[in-house]
DNA sequence: CTAGGTGCAAATAATTTGCAGAGGC
DNA sequence: GCCTCTGCAAATTATTTGCACCTAG
């Protein structure tokens, strides 16, 4: 791991700075100051508190750590190299931590945020109870630490299968409905493509379910409902309504925008990791089926003759983010 | 305000508890263990410090009082007589905050809890920002203290109005789509139902709003996705795919339990107050409509022959909460 | 009379700070 | 040599506790 670019502008390296962070870098959990006291003592009895509690509070500001606070009367600390920001589940018996990230709440609050014109900068999220393992004293798979980086792998790329295969659907029944020859060729052929890169997607899947047999069987990390049904379920269900092939494409085209932002929202969080690619890859793939979707688009409206001014009132890609 | 059923069993009355009690009650805000013992002292200079804390302690034991951290290294306390459990957006800037609640929030949270065997105790949401007052230096209408109960009532009002229209909505369709006289009859004595309540609802929408001008222009305090569209919304849209009289019924009874369900949890979980009346009557009204369908539904179902095997499977109206 | 409640002062517990000395640049 | 980092001990802050006293039932 290279630290280079985490020192203060202009500070002095420090071996015993430097001591600390690798310290706390190579602990799972969530760590209390004193526990990283009596960590970095070991090791160096000749460390300060007082230093590592002025450590602690440079991580913070820049960027390395969290503070979490679990009600308990002193401060936690978390490496945010690992995941981008999460939120927890605390047992209030054992004191342990599970880790949990949701889109769809992330979006309630947005809009929360936007009605009360409220400028967010940090948002937390704490479940306190009572985990499975305290109360029916049977070990359930966990999510700690090094694991969350694959299940974080996995849930992008579950995430991705699903989106593919409403895609999938999507354009199979835009085909099937398709009354332009024209139309009904690009969204066989996006079908087609959707097709080729779900068979990607899952080899993908398989192969990192390989790396680690406990995998499939840890909880789900990253909670979001559209991976149920996929992006593009609704798209789908729209087209159950009889709809031209201008909007048919127009569907499509919102869906495309969707996905990709909603992907590339998240890649952009997430520090670099597998998890990480999967999304930015993802939605650079959308991306571009959105362009092409666009241009055809305007083919057809073109073929058609539908004039500037429908172009105008019902769509401008051009502006779509 | 009745507080006797508030001292521990077998407690002594106390003045200065009581004293204590009333002052902090009194208190619009989220106070410190610390302000309010200078509150107190301002009163009564003859109150000891400790006596504050262990006052303030016993009284979130009792659940009179709730602790929450907003991260400033020390606690603040709130009356939880006003409202149910709620989330904060907190102001780094001038450190106030304001309140809110999303049901569709604590819906996915308690999907996420199930799905990590997690028995809930508490949730807490919290959002550090900038607020609109610090950002722009205008004052935008707040939510604070007494006005709460009020925006609460409001909230609940415009739930059960969207509610009410998009039943309407259905049961009007679901009429012109019936192709049993009785089945017709059935959804146009619903229709005609929701429409009367409907009325009801609006006048005392508007009766509420009389009681105080600013009370409409002030900001969401209830967010809730289905108050957009109402908890119908999706049943009416299955409507469309066309379906036979048994299946809109059983549609309409499911859309009416969901309905019942969430007003019924809501009213339970709020202190009495307009709006937990608002919830839990309008909630009864759902378990009503509920039940007439059910019934309706099995006289259909006998009159058109269908067997006890296909009522089986489709659906066990008795055992639905 | 007696079980709590209460005030005061002292204790605790997490964290910060003052200051003299050490070490990188 | 300068500037920052560091260790130690003392200070600070929020909160709790010990203990003698008080008060309601």
């Amino acid at each position: 791991m290279d630290l280079s670019g985490l020192r203060p502008a202009g500070g002095k390296r420090s071996s015993k700075r430097d001591r600390i962070l690798e310290i706390f870098l190579g602990q799972k959990g969530h760590v209390t100051a004193d526990e990283l006291y009596d960590l970095v003592r070991r090791e160096d009895p000749g460390i300060g508190r007082a230093t590592v509690y002025r450590t602690l509070q440079w991580m913070v500001t820049a960027g390395i750590a969290h503070k979490v606070d679990f009600g308990e009367g002193r401060s936690r600390f978390e490496p945010s190299l690992r995941h981008p920001r999460h939120f927890h589940l605390i047992c209030t018996q054992c004191h342990r931590s599970s880790e949990f990230l949701s889109s769809d709440i992330e979006a309630i609050l947005e809009e929360v945020a936007a009605a009360r014109n409220f400028a967010t900068a940090e948002t937390e999220i704490k479940l306190f109870g009572v985990c499975e393992e305290c109360r029916t004293g049977v070990k359930a798979p966990t999510l700690d630490g090094a694991a969350t980086e694959l299940v974080f792998a996995r849930d992008a790329l579950r995430i991705a299968v699903a989106t593919e295969r409403s895609g999938l659907e999507f354009y199979s029944r835009a085909a099937s409905l398709a009354t332009d020859p024209r139309g009904r060729e690009v969204f066989e052929r996006l079908a087609e493509d959707e097709k080729h890169h779900l068979g990607t997607l899952e080899k993908r899947y398989a192969e990192l379910i390989a790396t680690d047999s406990t995998l499939e069987e840890r909880p789900t990390f990253l909670f979001f409902k559209g991976a149920a049904q996929g992006i593009f379920a609704e798209g789908a269900e729209k087209l159950r309504e009889g709809v031209d092939d201008l909007k048919a494409l127009l569907i499509g085209i919102r869906c495309e925008r969707d996905s990709h932002k909603f992907f590339k929202k998240y890649g952009d969080r997430f520090e670099d990791s597998e998890g990480k690619r999967i999304f930015l890859e993802f939605a650079e793939e959308e991306r571009e089926h959105r362009d092409m979707l666009i241009k055809e688009y305007r083919l057809l409206q073109a073929r058609l003759g539908v004039g500037r001014a429908a172009r105008r009132t019902q769509v401008e890609p051009r502006t779509a983010q």
